[in-house]
DNA sequence: TATTGTTATACTCTATAACTATA
DNA sequence: TATAGTTATAGAGTATAACAATA
């Protein structure tokens, strides 16, 4: 049984939470790209980190990383500040704008993904309690 | 109950999937791209359709649908034919090759996915079998 | 010399606007 | 006129290669 059902969840549970994270994604949320908003949340999760370290965090290149704190840090979202130490090295600092705009991303994320929970019955609702439990067990597995 | 229970699921459901996602982002799988696999996978899900459709399923405008299908088209993955009765309407379908690809991509991008799932217990692998269909409608909403 | 980060450049993906063919 | 799809074009995001500054 496990050699067929297995894969067979395993190929329809991934396509679909790939299809819900990726229309979450575009919900209305902030102008931050997917990579912007994870760095950002990266930093404030993790604290100041050179942008090697968040470049490999976020599995980008460095250039990329550079382009994306550049960015982060016009909108006053992240500061950059020398290595204390080590001159060529630069660390990234989340900022109080940067916490802000992370919690009413987080805010606005949920209110999305709560209106359509309201539309679902109640043993849909019931499921997707336990299954966000076994979700979470998953991912950090 | 529901101005309580709502939000918290909100909330918890997206940091799982989220949290999910990405992790299986990470996994190996073909030189497709998210979504040249998504539209192959819905072809083969749904039967064969118009391009107009197509795009609406997999929620991008009709100029990229064109691009996802000529590529899929150039790589013998699907096929391109008139529609009987309308001129002006392309009708896209799953080549045999396709389906071996998509085969042979699930089964690579699913094992760590089902190496995870056989830990579970049956009850926990009854909730994912349904909570997969209910994210489904979500994210299609 | 090796490492950290940046600049230059190119490629992929997606979008909007303008266009063609058909209804 | 309206609709389905395509072509033209632009913008965002990321990569590799070459470079500058520092260790």
């Amino acid at each position: 049984m496990e050699s067929v059902t297995g894969p067979r969840l395993a190929s329809g549970l991934r396509i679909s939470v790939m299809r819900l994270s990726r229309r979450m994604r575009q919900a209305p949320s902030s102008s931050l790209s997917p990579t912007q908003i994870a760095t950002l949340a990266t930093l404030e999760r993790l604290g100041p980190m050179t942008l090697g370290e968040l470049a490999a965090q976020e599995r980008v290149q460095p250039p990329s990383m550079t382009r994306v704190i550049m960015h982060l840090d016009d909108l006053g979202l992240v500061t950059r500040s020398p290595h204390k130490t080590d001159g060529r090295q630069v660390i990234a600092s989340v900022t109080p704008a940067g916490r802000e705009l992370l919690e009413s991303d987080r805010r606005r994320r949920d209110e999305w993904l709560a209106e359509r929970l309201v539309e679902l019955e109640p043993d849909e609702i019931a499921v997707l309690e336990r299954a966000a439990v076994i979700l979470d067990k998953i991912a950090n597995s």
